[in-house]
DNA sequence: TTGTAGGCGTTATCAA
DNA sequence: TTGATAACGCCTACAA
């Protein structure tokens, strides 16, 4: 193992003092062109390599950005990252990531992670059961940009990148309604997040302005896994005056609720038509194919990073924006479509 | 935004010197165990927070282990990195995700990247295009220990974590001999790569010791992207003697290939089985159901990470295992089963 | 069991 | 345009 090349083992070779080489190294402008080439090639050429500890420990800064989520493995999920991954590595910026796999205590563990580790700034999305952010409290008390995606909780000196998903349940529920519906069950998550409740409310929303009478009974809190799907569907089966719309707010959770449905032999959508949530590949897998809300991930991912670094640049500031909300909209197939 | 506290100020509020607060705050054992914890305590309520970088500087190490993927949203890969995730924190590491998405370019500016960011150790999957390993040998000639897995490159210093995967190809392979199948088209990658070459060596070695002939027109070499799977369709409809079997080393590339024949009119399972590979959701979604190779990805991550840490940790020398190979296997649904 | 002191590699300030 | 110097906060011989 070869010993590390420093600036002054640079600064030695060509004579020239290590804060010379540092400005040279870093195109600080006060410094002679001629020398800053032969400074840069040199260093190249004895394989220098710049330590981050020290510049970070000097600067007090990292170009790390962390990033806590619920998981990484789900389509969305990962389709979010990709895209912050791009914009952070663009803009040379690290991006450290950890899950909570949806506990408040894992979640609290990876902020604590993340604050050690001194990461410029923070993505989250919270957790399925997250009630307090104390645990966030740290990085704003100590001026440390924090940005909620997704799964968001409201603060004062936070921005949000969300779609809207009231507008999103509203468009779901009434695309069913039009299609004749007028038993919908909804199968949502936590209501405790906000995505959730949102989309309840716009389902809530959407039957009222139809004329048609909410029933808690056809809401169903589920943790939205496959399981809940096939749950739901068997509950959906012992209902006395059988639904003829459903409304899940997650397409994998959806198609296996439908799964289940069709084996039971009833035919989507003439017996009860679905929509789904997110635009997940299956839904197009799924027969028939299946009616959901295009959710753009990647895009969301983009610009939440984006957003974050612009702060840290200072050419943007978080604490004005409040709410930064994205496009999102119906993609109706098969599954739904009881006319036509 | 308050003053950072350091082991000083913890050190003269308590009228101790700083190497013992960084002593008591890093357990060690020659410290009195009541100044350790009247320490620690008074660490915690002054909102302590060790600085990594001064830590890092004085140590040399990171606890920061660099993972370079081709692309973070499939769900294979967002499946591994789970796994890494789970096992990196528990052990107190932090990941740095970087992905090349498939172009050897971006491979080696994020090798780049890693390598300055000095971390502890790296874990790869190499892109598409991945000819040479010049950009890794920076780590290995400093000693930094590199893990591949999954897309692997041979290299005296360095273990691979693989699943086998010429077996893999020649159970799917006999699966659809044994299931009747004469003429089998097989869908692959860039050769190029350590998996796809191998499952073709499978297919290969199958044909052969059941006695059946190998022809080069049967094999497709694609992007597995879900175009290459429309296209597969085609090409397999335009073939004079019509292919009975199909093997594609890519569950959701086999789907889209699947829907586009299905919407030909051929009858999959009867006119043509199918076999994927990676045991991906889609494959319990689309119908028929898909017959596929299980890939343990969860666990790939974690064995790719624990093996990676302990290394670090001195107890186990990855210099000397040059090759773990997880259990993989057959999975059999409907869409390959023409008997039964 | 605790303290002293030097250095890890940079960068910012001040002076030349 | 360049150089000297002092931090940044921590850890670890060595000494006590």
């Amino acid at each position: 193992m070869e010993k590390e090349i420093t600036i002054y083992d640079i600064a030695k070779r060509l004579n020239y003092s290590p804060a010379t080489v540092s400005r040279a190294l870093n195109d600080h402008p006060a410094i002679r062109i001629d020398t800053k080439d032969l400074i840069t090639e040199t260093a190249r050429q004895m394989g220098y390599r710049s330590n981050m500890f020290a510049s970070n420990l000097r600067r007090q800064r990292t170009n790390t950005i962390g990033v806590i989520v619920p998981r990484l493995n789900s389509n969305f999920m990962s389709t979010v990252l990709a895209g912050m991954e791009k914009v952070a590595n663009e803009a040379s910026y690290n991006l450290i990531i950890s899950q909570s796999l949806e506990s408040v205590k894992k979640e609290v563990a990876s902020a604590r992670t993340m604050f050690n580790s001194r990461v410029d700034g923070l993505l989250v999305s919270v957790a399925y059961d997250t009630e307090k952010i104390d645990h966030f409290e740290t990085f704003i008390n100590k001026g440390i940009p924090l940005l909620f995606f997704d799964r968001v909780i409201d603060h004062d000196q936070c921005t949000s990148i969300v779609i809207d998903n009231t507008k999103a349940g509203y468009d779901a529920t009434a695309h069913l309604i039009e299609q004749g519906c007028e038993r919908i069950v909804h199968v949502t998550g936590s209501l405790q997040r906000n995505v959730y409740a949102d989309r309840l409310k716009g389902y809530r929303l959407a039957l009222m302005e139809h004329g048609l009478s909410y029933k808690e009974a056809l809401v169903m809190v589920t943790d939205l896994s496959q399981e809940a799907g096939q749950d739901a569907a068997r509950r959906i089966q012992a209902m006395p005056e059988r639904p003829d719309g459903l409304f899940v707010t997650n397409d994998f959770c959806a198609v296996s609720c439908m799964q289940v449905l069709k084996q039971a032999g009833l035919v989507v959508p003439t017996d009860i038509a679905v929509v789904g949530f997110n635009n997940d590949p299956v839904s197009q897998v799924v027969e028939p194919n299946l009616t959901t809300i295009n959710y753009p991930g990647e895009k969301m991912g983009e610009i939440a990073a984006q957003s974050l670094i612009n702060h840290l640049n200072g050419s943007m500031n978080i604490e004005v924006t409040n709410r930064i909300v994205l496009h999102s909209g119906l993609v109706v197939r098969k599954s739904s479509l009881k006319k036509a």
